[in-house]
RNA sequence: CAGGGUGUAGCUCAGUUUGGUAGAGCAUUCGCUUUGGAAGCGAAAGGUCAAAGGUUCGAGUCCUUUUACCCUGACCA
């Protein structure tokens, strides 16, 4: 490809509206250009760097044995419906109808399809199986955001395994976890596997693969020490107990004049410290009214508590169903003699006594709680928030939070969809068995974009070899007929070797091309000028270390194809 | 969904307070001069000032409504 016949729209300034690193860079570097908010058109660079991402993918899923698909991106609502996620899913999906008025969907990940599809494994003889598809899914994000980091339209790999028995899944999993740290490997992303949680999905048993990094969105608690790392939406921590002191035989009712914060309460007289308050939450779970309860100072994390109650949907409760189900407002609220009205209770709570927590009156509180005696507890559950700081509840060390991209997901789903679908073979007895399945998700233009948002430098890009737009740029400093002849025979010759090289021949200052290959990123340059030229040199020069040496015109072909092969 | 911000040339942004002929830098095109790190000089072209309505002799600027995009949170495999 000579660069001037190439589409590489490079701006000298980012636009305004690019907070992260790779937003900015893939924009200036002319590889991405958006349409509407979380809708991006791939340019030709940004187009060549996704498909070397798939690439990857696609070897590694090939290597474990799976089958590559292409599916329906619109969907009619009746499988949606007969899974059950056309309610479960909200707003997240995008929905439309024909002229026929028939209800479609636009796919937001492919069980469904998969599930149809696989109706037709009649034997266990048939199993196991990997089916998998890079295709473009659809999610009506409330907030896209960061560029391809979080969209709304977006290609991903999506595998599916169909397995005899959980044995089989285990064993597909297993297979899955080690493919994807090769892909991350690959990729060059500094991927860390961690326990997470299955959320909307369904399933038992999931791994995130999280990649650190400023622009991500989720927060992954690790300790150094033993390797413990999880989403902080499944992660926990060893509190040191706390110990009571024996209060009262019974709750005291004390005035607390103007006091709504568990803050303000830790400083009032009569008060107590954060960690012996009660914090009383209220939620619609599901459209139930329902006290949460933690200790004062504890954080609510509410995945958590989506997967304890297994609910669809929660939101807090507002100020007027407060008071009507209460009798106080927020601020003054405890579960204390409160019937009718589930409580779920964090286990960091189990056992404390003489605690101090709100009266459902305003401007009173009560003291000497204590939980077994004085609250009825529905349930006992991990509520809060791990902080950083905090004991890692394997070996003790302290945890610190990272903050992280979510690079890729998979989930031991189980029997969930058989169940839906009829999935089932006959087994070596004859008899009806249900499939085990598991669903394994990486995403394309969102690992694209972690790569740049970890491979860059203060003068643009810095792609590794396997993902780069080329491998080799050829810059010529002249367009001179001596430049152009050595080359153009430089580059046919790489060609031929099957490196991915691009021939810089526009005519422009050497300045403006040496800018432009750093900002694009491409991991090797060799400058061809009048300097080395005159003693049968050219020069070659890393992106990333920046590192320049001279090289022997007749050498350079056997060294950059060799440098290439090894990086790749 | 809540809160905040922004929308003027391809890009980055001034101009809005106090209404009076639409601006700059970069990019583009042409000419000259240049040619190893985003060159210089000269010229040209480029606009429905997000949209609609209103006030006014006159609106980029004031008022109303709408809309788009960005940020924080909520939400989210």
């Amino acid at each position: 490809m000579r660069w001037s016949n190439l589409f590489v729209p490079t701006l000298r300034e980012a636009p305004g509206d690019a907070e992260a690193v790779s937003h900015a860079l893939l924009v200036r570097a002319g590889f991405i250009r958006q349409l509407h908010a979380g809708h991006y058109s791939l340019l030709p660079l940004g187009w060549r760097v996704h498909n070397k991402v798939a690439a990857i993918v696609r070897e590694e899923m090939d290597a474990l044995g799976g089958q590559e698909f292409l599916l329906p991106t619109m969907h009619p609502a009746s499988i949606w419906k007969k899974s059950g996620r056309w309610d479960t899913m909200g707003e997240i999906m995008f929905r439309l109808n024909d002229r026929r008025d028939n209800e479609m969907a636009l796919g937001i990940t492919h069980e469904e399809i998969f599930s149809t599809v696989a109706t037709e494994l009649t034997s266990y003889k048939e199993l196991p199986q990997i089916w998998y598809q890079i295709q473009l899914k659809f999610r009506d994000e409330a907030r896209p955001k960061s560029g391809l980091l979080r969209v709304r339209e977006f290609s991903m790999k999506d595998s599916y395994s169909f397995d005899i028995d959980s044995a089989g899944l285990d064993k597909a999993f297993e297979a899955h976890r080690e493919a994807y740290i090769r892909i991350f490997d690959r990729l060059k992303l500094s991927a860390m596997p961690v326990e997470a949680s299955s959320g909307a999905m369904g399933g038992n048993s999931s791994v995130e693969f999280m990649v650190p990094c400023d622009a991500g969105e989720d927060d992954v608690a690790r300790c150094d020490s033993c390797g413990y790392s999880a989403n902080v939406e499944k992660a926990t921590s060893a509190l040191p107990a706390i110990e009571d002191k024996p209060g009262p035989d019974q709750v005291e009712r004390f005035a607390t004049p103007d006091i709504r914060t568990i803050e303000q309460l830790t400083t009032f007289e009569g008060g107590a410290e954060a960690s012996r308050q009660i914090k009383t939450l209220v939620m619609v779970i599901d459209d139930e009214l329902t006290l949460v309860i933690l200790r004062g100072d504890h954080q609510l994390n509410e995945q958590k508590l989506l997967d304890a109650t297994g609910a669809v949907a929660i939101r807090q409760a507002g100020a007027d169903e407060i008071l009507s189900a209460l009798g106080a407002r927020p601020g003054s609220l405890g579960p204390v003699g409160v019937e009718g009205l589930k409580i779920i209770a964090d286990e960091a709570l189990r056992g404390r006594s003489n605690m101090t927590t709100g009266a459902n009156e305003d401007d009173w509180h009560v003291r000497g709680v204590s939980i077994e005696r004085d609250v009825t507890v529905s349930s006992w559950a991990d509520l809060r928030q791990v902080t950083s700081g905090e004991q890692c509840p394997l070996c003790e060390a302290p945890l610190r939070l990272v903050r992280c991209v979510e690079a890729g997901h998979i989930f031991k789903l189980g029997t969930t969809y058989a169940e839906k679908f009829d999935l089932s073979v006959a087994n070596a007895e004859g008899a009806q068995t249900p499939i085990v399945m598991g669903s394994y998700g990486i995403g394309i233009g969102r690992n694209m974009a972690t790569v740049a948002e970890t491979h860059n430098d203060d003068n643009g890009l810095v792609w590794p070899v396997s993902v780069a737009p080329f491998e080799v740029v050829i810059t010529t400093v002249k367009n001179d007929e001596t430049s152009m002849n050595a080359a153009v025979s430089i580059y046919e010759e790489l060609k031929r070797r099957r490196v991915d090289v691009v021939l810089d021949d526009r005519n422009a200052r050497a300045g403006v091309k040496f800018a432009d290959a750093e900002l694009v990123g491409i991991p090797y340059r060799i400058t061809i000028g009048p300097r080395a030229l005159k003693e049968n040199e050219v020069e070659f020069t890393e992106r990333r270390s920046g590192e320049t040496s001279r090289i022997g015109v007749d050498q350079v072909v056997d060294f950059v194809t060799g440098t290439v092969n090894d990086a790749r």
